[in-house]
DNA sequence: GTGAAAGCGCTAACAC
DNA sequence: GTGTTAGCGCTTTCAC
C-alpha cells in the first residue's frame, strides 16, 4: 500500500470510481476484476490491480452489501463471554465462517431469552445472511422473527428433536445422566446436583434432568434427588456448598453442572478438610484446561466446543448457501473422563 | 410486533417508504419521526408509529449507514478471547458503546502484529468509526492505515508517553516492579521471571523491564535476572518452571506475567512437595477469580480490567463526536494485593 | 470481454 | 412541520 494521491472523496478513501477513473475502464469491470478476476482479459486486470494498490483501495461493504442485498454478517448470541466453553466455540465459528468471509456480530444475553430477543431484533438492523444461538430455549419472538423472514438458523451446546432448524451439539442430559451414574457405581448414596438456576437455560435443565433420571434408575428415593443452586463463579460455588454441607453433612457426592462450580466445591472440600473423593467424591462438565492439573484432577464431561462451532457454523453456511440440510439434529456427542475426583 | 402485511419488498423487510405510503406521508417524515421525533407533529408521528409497529419495521442500517456517511461500528481487537482479562475490558467496551448506539467489530489478533494489521485492513471495508486496540506495539502498517484516514483510537493494557492518538491503562513496568519488590522484600534471593515469549507484546516486554528493574534497584547481580518462558496456560507454566527447578532448585521466589502463570507454578509446587510460600514464594498477575479461594491464595497485582474498557470506549467516543481529548495517557492504576503466596 | 443504466434503502440539504 | 431532490458506493441486469 503506497500513499495515495489526492482523491475527489471526503472520506479518505478511494472508490471504485476512482480506480476506474484511473485505469481508463469502467467501473463495472473493476468491480468484475475484484470479485470475479477470470472474467476480465488479463491486461486490464493488471492495470487495475496496479491502480488499485497504488491507492490503497479498501472496498466499501457497506455499499456492497446495500447493492448486493447480502450482509456478509452471521449473527452469534452466547449466554456470557467470560465462560471458556462459550469462548471457545465462539473460536470455532470465528474460524469457519471468516474462511466463508462472512463477518461476526457478537451479542450476549446474559442467559436471558428476553435479552437475546432484543440483541437480535437490534442486530437484524445489519440485515445478518443468518445466526447462531446457544441452546434451544428462545422466546416466541425470536422464533417468529426467524421464521418469518426466512432467516438460516443454527442452535448449539444442546439438542433436541425439534430445533427451529437445525441444532449442533451433545446430550446434556445423557452426559449428567452418565456422570451421575458415575457417582453412584462409586458407592455414593447422597449426591447432590450443584448448579446455577437461571431459569431459561434448557443446558441447564436437561443435566438436572439427567440427575434425577440416574438417582431414580438406580433406586434412590424422590427425596434423594436435591439441587443446590450456586451462581457461576468457582468462590459462588464453594459457598452454596459449604453451606448446604453446613446443614447436610452426610452428602458423599457433588454433581456439578460445570468444572468451574466443581473447582469451587473442591476447594471448599479441602478448606474443610474433606477428603476427596474418599469422603465426597465430585463430577465435573466441561472439562477446563485446570481440571486435569488439579489435584485431585476433576472427573468431567469433555465436550467437542471447538469442533461444535466448526460444525454450526458449517451449517449454517450450508442454509444460506441454500444447501439442503440432511440432518436437523447433529450429536456430536461427548466423553466421560475419570480422573481423581470421582 | 404483529403480523405483516404483503409488501412490495423482496428481502421479507418493510421499507420506510412502505411506512411513508401506509402512513400518507413523505418517507422524509418517517425518517425524521424515527430519527428526531421531536421535529414531527405528534398526530404525525402517533400514525406513524402505528404503522411501524404493525408492519414490524426493522431500520436497515446498511443503507443509513451508507447514506449517513457514519458506520455505528467500533473496531475492537484484542489478542485472545480465552483469557478472561480480554473479555473482561470487551464487556466494558460493549456496555459504554452500546448505549453510545454503536456496534462492535471483534478480531482477536493472537498476539501478532501482522494479524493485527490484516484484520484491521479487512475489517476496515465496514467504514468503523474508531478503532480500540491492545497495547501500543503495532506494525508500521497500522499506525499508517490509522493515520492516513484520521481514525479515531485508543490503546489499551498499557501505558506509552507516545500513544497514537490516546492510551487508556496502567504501568506494566511499575506493576512488575512492586511485585518483584515484594518478592525480594519477603527475603526471596532467586527470583525468576515466568512469562510468555511472544515477541511483539509491549505489555509483557514491559513487565520484564520491570522486574529486571526491582532485582537491580535491590543490589541483585546481572545473573539473578532470570526469565522463564512459557506458554499461557496453567499445564504450560506448571511444566516450565518444573523444568527450571530441575535444574535450579535454588529457586526460592517467581514473579509471574499472569496468574494463570503463577496457579500452574503453584500447583507445580504443590505436586513437587514444595512448601509455598515457605520455601517458594510466588506472585501473578491480574487477580483472577479463582486466585483468591486457592490454598494459599495467590499475592497478586489487580489491575482494572472492566473500568479500563469503559474509559476506552468513551474515549473513543469522544474522538469519534470530536471532542477534544484533554490527555493522551490515562493511568488508571493498579494495585498489589498481598495474600498467601507472597 | 466490457459498459451503460437502474437501483439497493436510506440520509443530507434545501425548499416550501 | 413536511416534502423534494440528489446522492452514498456499490451490484445487478442486460446490451454491445
Amino acid at each position: 500500500m503506497k500513499s495515495s494521491k489526492k482523491l475527489a472523496t471526503s472520506t479518505g478513501f478511494a472508490r471504485m470510481s476512482d480506480i476506474a477513473t484511473r485505469a481508463g475502464v469502467s467501473l463495472m469491470t473493476v468491480s468484475r476484476a475484484l470479485r470475479e478476476p477470470s472474467k476480465v482479459a488479463p491486461a486490464t486486470l493488471a492495470k487495475i490491480r496496479a491502480v488499485t494498490e497504488e491507492l490503497g483501495y479498501v472496498p466499501n461493504l457497506v455499499a456492497g452489501s446495500l447493492a448486493g442485498k447480502r450482509s456478509g454478517f452471521i449473527v452469534v448470541i452466547i449466554p456470557n463471554l467470560r465462560a471458556e466453553i462459550y469462548t471457545e466455540c465462539f473460536e470455532g465459528i470465528t474460524k469457519v465462517s471468516e474462511a466463508a468471509g462472512m463477518r461476526i456480530l457478537l451479542g450476549c444475553s446474559g442467559y436471558s431469552t428476553d435479552s437475546e430477543f432484543r440483541l437480535l431484533e437490534s442486530l437484524m438492523s445489519y440485515r445478518p445472511s443468518g445466526v447462531i444461538l446457544t441452546g434451544y430455549t428462545h422466546s416466541a419472538e425470536v422464533r417468529d422473527l426467524i421464521q418469518r423472514i426466512g432467516l438460516p438458523v443454527v442452535e448449539t451446546f444442546n439438542i433436541t428433536e425439534t430445533p427451529i432448524s437445525v441444532c449442533v451439539g451433545y446430550s446434556n442430559y445423557k452426559a449428567m445422566y452418565d456422570l451421575t451414574e458415575v457417582l453412584v457405581r462409586r458407592g455414593c448414596r447422597n449426591i447432590v446436583h450443584l448448579c446455577t438456576d437461571y431459569a431459561p437455560n434448557d443446558r441447564n435443565a436437561d443435566r438436572r434432568a439427567g440427575y434425577a433420571a440416574a438417582l431414580r434408575a438406580n433406586g434412590f428415593a424422590e427425596d434423594a434427588i436435591r439441587y443446590v443452586p450456586t451462581e457461576f463463579t468457582h468462590a459462588g460455588a464453594g459457598k452454596a456448598i459449604g453451606a448446604y454441607l453446613d446443614r447436610f453433612p452426610e452428602v458423599d457426592g457433588i454433581a456439578c453442572g460445570g468444572d468451574v462450580l466443581a473447582i469451587g466445591a473442591l476447594l471448599e472440600c479441602q478448606s474443610r478438610g474433606i477428603k476427596v473423593p474418599s469422603q465426597i467424591a465430585i463430577g465435573g462438565f466441561d472439562d477446563l484446561e485446570l481440571s486435569s492439573i488439579l489435584s485431585p484432577s476433576i472427573t468431567t464431561v469433555r465436550v467437542p466446543r471447538r469442533a461444535m462451532g466448526e460444525a454450526a457454523a458449517e451449517q449454517l453456511l450450508r442454509q444460506i448457501d441454500g444447501i439442503g440440510t440432511r440432518q436437523r439434529v447433529i450429536d456430536l456427542g461427548y466423553e466421560i473422563v475419570i480422573r481423581q475426583t470421582a
